[in-house]
DNA sequence: CTTGCTTACTTAATCGTTTAAGCATATATT
DNA sequence: AATATATGCTTAAACGATTAAGTAAGCAAG
């Protein structure tokens, strides 16, 4: 790579100090008393040369790096490239740019990546964290790292977040499922203890037993790992019982798509034999025969706080955790209709 | 932000001068010579402070900073997601961080982009390149940075590129469309001059030509910026013709979706009416009522050798372009079988 | 004519790290 | 005993930018 050219070459150029030269591209010059002329030739020479400033060397001496780190689980899923989008934009807006980072839902690579990024001197971190790296979250608030959480945090450490009302989207999905006239309601979720899916189970269960309506046997848990074999199996036992289901819900998008790809496979017919709804949005929802029901989180909405949030933090290391909820939108479309 | 430990810190506590802790903990304690006791004394600081070396001096001193810089057209798409994450895996298995851009197929976008990511001193970049942006890519040429494009390029300019063959996937799944006995087949493609979509419009023309199939008024542009208003009245003329296409390629994954959406709006059957086939893989095409015949293209492998070639150039800037094509596949499923 | 104030610059320290070169002291070689 | 070599450390410069503090010259005021 051609060596770029610095204050160095200019102020050579010009027969100055670098020092003058620093004034005057940083537009320093009233308080530092350049005079015009000199002002206007070295300028020129910037121009001429094509100076552009080192970043690094701006970064060492500032103690910034105008850069904010983002751990997604996956950046290869649309939800998280999503959420990335948003928060890209909008760093840029605030002359911040991001790095991202995908820890596959696995805690040593998230704390590998948390490290990463800190090496490289992040101003903060935007983290969707993962099951069990509360230890890590824990450091970040010891270390003082300005930091915001989104899309799932944990209730037991006080930090800010931006996060949707898992329980009561949840609840009222499964209640729509319940009023288009359905009774045997399943849900396959994620086999995880993080707050948001254990929020989205409860606001199933509860929608349910406020309903009157039975709950055994009909929540099932998938591994990260092995969602196909696992959604396979919960679908066979939910269709195969004495009394089959007439509903499901799914926690998320991608426990959707995989279990729609079973569905099919199977002829199961939605919404006649079976409603379904998920949690998130997906394209593959809008070509399914019958588009699927889903929750809508407003993704563009918690990216922009999640910058928001965590720009006051970098501004004021003092300042006080700020949790934000958002409300999500069911979008009901013709997989939830009633029989 | 808590101040983190720096050598000097560490130096301080040992009672010796930054150089030598520095020796230590880059292990260069051999070359420097340096005590045994003492290696041992400062290694145990540096653990005890929780020593972590800034990158960005480092980075500074070395005048490299392990970073790649990443444009793509939206991280948001799954296929961009797709190429960003193979990418942050491989450059990680290499010690590199990634920082990615969306350029949002928008020229002025991707020249701002490449520029914060030179400012940010990245060591080289892979770029989806834009419509209009070859001079972009020149000025990387002449400035002698090392980069590598990546799904497209542009032929008359001889870079180090990562691409598939386009013409011979287009001829490959029109002929397949033309043996499943269709006739008046239909492509939608984006309206641009960017080679690899020129190649992808080429290899449907002359599939047809070389099996004497009318071409006229078969192709159909869109233009990115208004995707669905020109794929509906693209479909719309295509069936609306006296003689109604009995086939559609669409030129990539997002046109398909967005045709698809319309399709089944109309209620035209696939692939009885209309054999579907597509460019590019999505989660969607697993989901409509006839899985769609799509090309595949190996993004794992268009990764890690977009990262192989780039860390090539990055070592040795001598190095002469490297042209590097992959070939991709022809998934064949119900959207194109036989009538 | 000396003091003080402007003006227009330069010097030098700093950020954290790397690394060549230097300097003692101890030990080995002739 | 004089010289060479090994050992264990320190000094200092450098990367590129920022910025407080210093200086030199010109001019005005007392």
């Amino acid at each position: 790579m051609k060596k770029k050219v610095s204050l160095k070459d200019i102020a050579q150029e010009a027969g100055v100090s670098v020092a003058l030269v620093s004034y005057v591209l940083t537009n320093k010059e009233e308080k530092a008393r350049v005079g015009q002329e000199m002002a206007k030739k070295i300028r020129k020479i910037a121009r001429k040369l094509n100076y552009q400033p080192n970043h690094i060397a701006r970064s060492l001496k500032s103690g910034r790096s105008d850069t904010i780190g983002l751990i997604v689980a996956d950046i290869s899923n649309p939800f998280f490239g999503h959420v990335a989008r948003t928060i890209e934009d909008e760093a840029k807006k605030n002359n911040y740019t991001v790095i991202v980072g995908s820890s596959d839902e696995n805690m040593d690579k998230s704390g590998d990546l948390i490290n990463v990024l800190l090496n490289r001197q992040v101003d903060g971190l935007i983290v969707i964290p993962t099951e069990g790296s509360e230890a890590q979250i824990r450091q970040l608030q010891e270390r003082n790292v300005p930091f915001v959480l989104i899309d799932r945090f944990f209730p037991g450490i006080a930090t800010s977040s931006i996060s949707i009302n898992n329980f009561a989207a949840s609840h009222d999905a499964v209640s729509h499922l319940i009023h288009s006239g359905r009774k045997r309601i399943g849900m396959i979720a994620y086999k995880t203890n993080m707050h948001h899916i254990a929020e989205r189970r409860r606001g199933y269960s509860e929608a349910l037993t406020d309903n009157d309506l039975p709950t055994a046997g009909l929540l099932k848990l998938a591994r990260y790992s092995h969602i196909k074999e696992d959604i396979r199996t919960a679908i066979d036992q939910l269709m195969g019982a004495k009394k089959p289901a007439d509903a499901l819900f799914f926690a998320t998008n991608s426990l959707a798509i995989e279990g729609l790809r079973y569905i099919i496979e199977l002829g199961i017919k939605v919404p006649e034999q079976l409603a379904v709804v998920s949690f998130d949005e997906s394209e593959a929802f809008d070509l399914f025969h019958a588009p699927v029901t889903f929750i809508r989180q407003p993704i563009l909405e918690m990216g922009k706080a999640a910058v928001r949030v965590l720009l006051e933090h970098i501004r004021d290391g003092e300042r006080p955790a700020e949790e934000v909820c958002i409300d999500t939108e069911l979008v009901i479309r013709r997989s939830s209709a009633a029989q």
